[in-house]
DNA sequence: TTGAAAGCGGTACCAT
DNA sequence: ATGGTACCGCTTTCAA
């Protein structure tokens, strides 16, 4: 017959301390009410009774918790990786934790994702979706709880969000091919409106060619989907025109696709740069294995990540009267060898 | 001046309902004590009111967690990325929730994660470190609740473990390249026994190597890390030989380092892999664009996640007499175009 | 089947 | 500075 032993709690520390709980409770959250003195044998018993204090209760008897929750849709992709690296590292100074629900979803497993932080009674979600998500937003706002969309612009006013300015992306894309002298481009990856990033990056593409003054087309080449796979499909139409109809540069939408693209070509003996330069447009670091180092887009996930939860502090930190805010982060360029120069 | 309005609570439906606490709290956890029509009144105030039930006061009251936390070092690695998922899918049938901390970690971090679902009191945890762990281990188990560890093998008989041969991983690689004829091998990447499949993955080729019978030698090139930059400096050591002296065949322990080594190789025009056959070790689906199909060995991450979630729910279920098991997974070859064939 | 009430482990306010 | 003590919201006997 087991004894269902209870685990120590904060009135057996406070029994070996000989002091109160409440006491107890001061040394663990407000140390500096506490008397040197007392406070050291209160550690003490801690110690010696290895006492950890229970979140759950914690989080009942405070009326709030501390962790916020990050919902993203694809743990795989390593811009949310880094997103959520940088909401870990902005958290820890305000003394919040961060957790990571889900990975592999679709839409359905978000809401589960995010009905289960609701419940959680967290203090804040941020969340990363890959379409309008706006009634899971307003189910969990409803508790009056701080949300910050990263990611994907949603145009709710009524919302703080982290964007990185993806039509931005496009026009350095090809304002960068542009510049080296490329006047026949190929977007890669579509218009699929459906997809945000691939949509705006596309309109960039279109901006740049109508704002440089040179004479020069782009056309746009569909995918079924972002991956490698997709770009070599694409590389054997390049390569099944004849040679003056073929683009000189490239645009993939994600650098996954670039890889697939460069593969496809160089296996076929174009020499990439010189012959056709190809630039992928998210700086997906875990997918690149740099055969030829691809010039890309960079998009930032690290400072997006820390940008939300700075507004989600701020928000918390302010309560009802914060005004939201949509900030808007610039991607950068990164120049590299698959569109100038030529190493082999 | 704002009401602190606090979120609907259980009372609430209750009172809406018409019935007691008891009677909501029965619906919401063990539907068939209820009658169906009393059912479908509490069912109808929950919908109505909104009410959300905090988990924080029912794993208090139920003295028992419905989510288990996954601690991995880095999530950025695709290896546990699929473990996570494996785990997860797992899970679910369960009515367990996963819930990944941290990433971008060290081991005092890895330390401050498993603390943090300690205090969250879940009900167990899998923890996939990179090095032996047994004191963060013990903490956590302290509080009776099961921990199981996921590709490290830490030798202690006293908790369950899911591993993947890393050996035999080894081993199925030089065996490959020894059954295409393959005689002059090289292992990049290296004898650090402080990264444990690194350490044994040699040791299973080297084991391959013993048992052959045939004449072949194999030689290990250390790499400071594991990434394809690596590869690359690799490859130019091995084009700094004469060709007499070049290896035939190269393994290197991660797919990473084998696309810079392919990289390298091909850009100075060996042919790969006719000239030289060159495989990977751990599938590592994230981190490969694509330009030669690569030849490598599957680690099985999604099954390591769900044999761990497996073992846990088990002892979850047994309780103290549960018999701690250590699961060896088997990783199976994976062969394309990097070590057979010719296409291009 | 349903209701009443005693906790679960802490927090924080109010006294002292 | 410390102690006493109502809750926090839900689960779970035990009775009715």
């Amino acid at each position: 017959m087991e004894a269902k032993r209870r685990s120590t709690r904060i009135y057996d520390v406070a029994e070996r301390a000989g002091v109160s709980v409440g006491t107890v409770s001061h040394v663990l959250n407000h140390p500096a009410r506490v008397t040197p003195a007392t406070r050291e044998r209160v550690l003490q018993a801690i110690e010696e009774l290895g006492f950890v204090r229970n979140a759950n209760a914690s989080t009942l008897a405070a009326g709030h918790s501390r962790n916020v929750g990050l919902v993203a849709i694809d743990l795989g992709n390593s811009m949310f990786v880094d997103i959520a690296n940088g909401a870990q590292s902005a958290a820890r100074p305000a003394g919040l934790d961060l957790l990571l629900a889900g990975s592999e979803d679709d839409y359905e497993t978000q809401a589960s994702k995010v009905a289960f932080f609701d419940e959680a009674r967290v203090s804040g979600l941020i969340l990363a979706p890959m379409q309008d998500s706006a009634e899971q937003i307003e189910r969990f706002r409803k508790h009056r709880r701080p949300v910050v969309v990263v990611n994907y612009d949603h145009k709710d006013p009524g919302i703080c969000s982290v964007i990185v300015d993806n039509e931005l992306a496009g026009q350095l894309a090809a304002e960068h091919l542009l510049s080296l002298g490329r006047r026949r481009l190929l977007f890669v990856g579509g218009d699929n409106p459906a997809i945000q990033p691939v949509h705006f990056r596309w309109l960039g593409v279109e901006r740049a060619l109508r704002r440089s003054g040179v004479q020069a087309q782009v056309e746009m080449q569909n995918t079924p989907d972002l991956e490698p796979g997709s770009g070599i499909a694409v590389a054997e139409q390049i390569l099944g025109l004849p040679a003056e109809e073929r683009p000189d540069g490239v645009i993939a939408v994600t650098d996954g696709l670039a890889a697939g693209v460069i593969e496809g070509l160089t296996a076929a003996g174009v020499r990439v740069p010189v012959d056709i330069a190809v630039m992928g447009c998210d700086h997906n670091t875990s997918a690149w294995t740099g055969r030829l180092p691809l010039t890309t887009v960079a998009m930032q996930g690290r400072e997006v990540g820390e940008t939300a939860m700075q507004l989600l502090l701020e928000e918390l930190d302010q309560g009802p009267d914060h005004e939201h805010r949509r900030v808007v982060l610039e991607p950068h360029l990164l120049v590299r060898a698959s569109t100038v120069g030529w190493n082999g």
